[in-house]
DNA sequence: CGTCGTATTGAATGGGTTCAAGTAGCGTGG
DNA sequence: CCACGCTACTTGAACCCATTCAATACGACG
């Protein structure tokens, strides 16, 4: 169950089989959520950290006007409050999508396990980074890209993503997403995503049915979102470059 | 001269005397930097760390539409590219606003001491934190804030930083910045900056000359950008609160 | 004193929002 | 099994914030 990181954490470096175990035997406590329901909030000091271990999940902010920016999405295997352990206060909420099941382990635990780690507190650390990097690019495409450009893009992160967590095949995947969710995700309203979602079917790039996106032209979405897989720092192996071009 | 480092990781905890004189005594090799230059570019692979000793910088992003994105600010004490020490390739590029000093140390070396000193890499852990949540509360702003909401919250944080970092004083800072730069960091056009700085000074808010920003009135300007600072993970005693309320 | 970068101004355009109404899909209870 | 009611999705029209283009002013500096 907890192996979702350990094999997430290898896909950059092997673990030493001591790392693995110290890991997978730790005194996690598993509880599970119903979809669309705060987990952590902002302003909170979590004594523990929590790991995603099924099930979709985002991050997001209340902003004073009323409105809502999501800032990333989180899935199997992804730590969702390493910064609480860092910082000790939240500066943002965590909420379910569908419903999950969540791994927690005290801070004192952690940080023994960290200290006493190097290797693994390094894997984890980068980890971070990584989301710090998929955050960066979030920005540059919400500040200098037109909807459409953002709306692909974003299917393009999916789909790699996903691919990579192999949860995923060739061109379809989940993204149990509702058009409002994606506009706060993107800086949009739901009403435009709308009208960007037609275009990109009429256009016969993507389908977008319930909960499952199928990227049916690679190539067009890819150009559409000026999407360059390097920033998500994924095996190359795990790209998905051999998509069909049509 | 690196103390400007150990000053910033201090003041969220103390660390041991050990710690300090690691730091302080690693192999630093020190270069200058002129204003507007590269210091590292998208897609390379660095070989050292980078500490930035003097002067200004900025992360940013150029997308294939020909518009640059840019990601955050830096000043003295802060790590400029510990992501390639982490992720190997940079996604994206880090420029000098001012001229500059940068320290450099050599990767191995800096795997050494993180390995051998937890706390310390703990701290620059926490520190690399603080700057993704900053990114986080740029993304939320970018996202759903108004020009004038924007320009209105960089302005207030970059006061409340400057002042941590004690760079700045009651409601006087640097900040060197051409409109065009605002507007990159804002995912907006200068024109559109330079319309709502005039509002601001109009308003009796603020002033904006050369590379000076002085704040005339705090409250309003918090108010107008929904600023609060504590995403900014700063000691509380340095937040401008005393600031003449009018 | 000319020149180059930055700041300023005006007018026209447009991408995206907002508001409002209508439709489709789906689980629930009668 | 159907009516109900909820939520998500869709559509149209009016509006507006911000962009774009283009021209002008400013100011620092050689």
């Amino acid at each position: 169950m907890i192996d979702c990181l350990v094999r997430k954490l290898e896909q950059h470096k092997h673990l030493s089989r001591e790392d693995q175990q110290v890991l997978l035997h730790a005194p996690w406590q598993v509880r599970s959520f119903g979809p669309r329901i705060d987990i952590l909030r902002e302003a909170e000091r979590p004594v523990t950290v929590a790991l995603l271990v099924e099930g979709f999940a985002c991050r997001y902010k209340l902003l004073d006007n009323g409105k809502r920016q999501i800032l990333c999405f989180h899935v199997a295997g992804d730590m969702i409050d390493l910064h609480a352990f860092l910082l000790e206060e939240m500066d943002h909420s965590v909420a379910t999508l569908t419903p999950v099941r969540v791994a927690f382990l005290p801070h004192g635990k952690f940080a023994e396990i960290m200290d006493a780690h190097p290797r693994l507190a390094r894997a984890l650390w980068r980890d971070m980074a990584v989301e710090t990097a998929v955050l960066r690019e979030w920005l540059a495409g919400i500040g200098r890209r037109s909807a459409y450009g953002r709306i692909s893009h974003l299917f393009c992160e999916v789909l790699v993503k996903l691919r990579a967590a192999g949860a995923a095949n060739e061109q379809t995947c989940d993204l149990p997403l509702t058009q409002a969710e994606l506009g706060d995700a993107l800086g949009l309203s739901a009403v435009h995503v709308n009208r960007v979602l037609q275009q990109l079917r009429r256009e016969g790039v993507i389908t977008l049915k319930g909960a499952t996106l199928n990227v049916k032209d690679w190539e067009r979405l890819k150009e559409a979102g000026g999407f360059d897989a390097a920033y998500l720092h994924v095996p190359p192996a795990t790209e998905p470059e051999s998509l069909s071009p049509a």
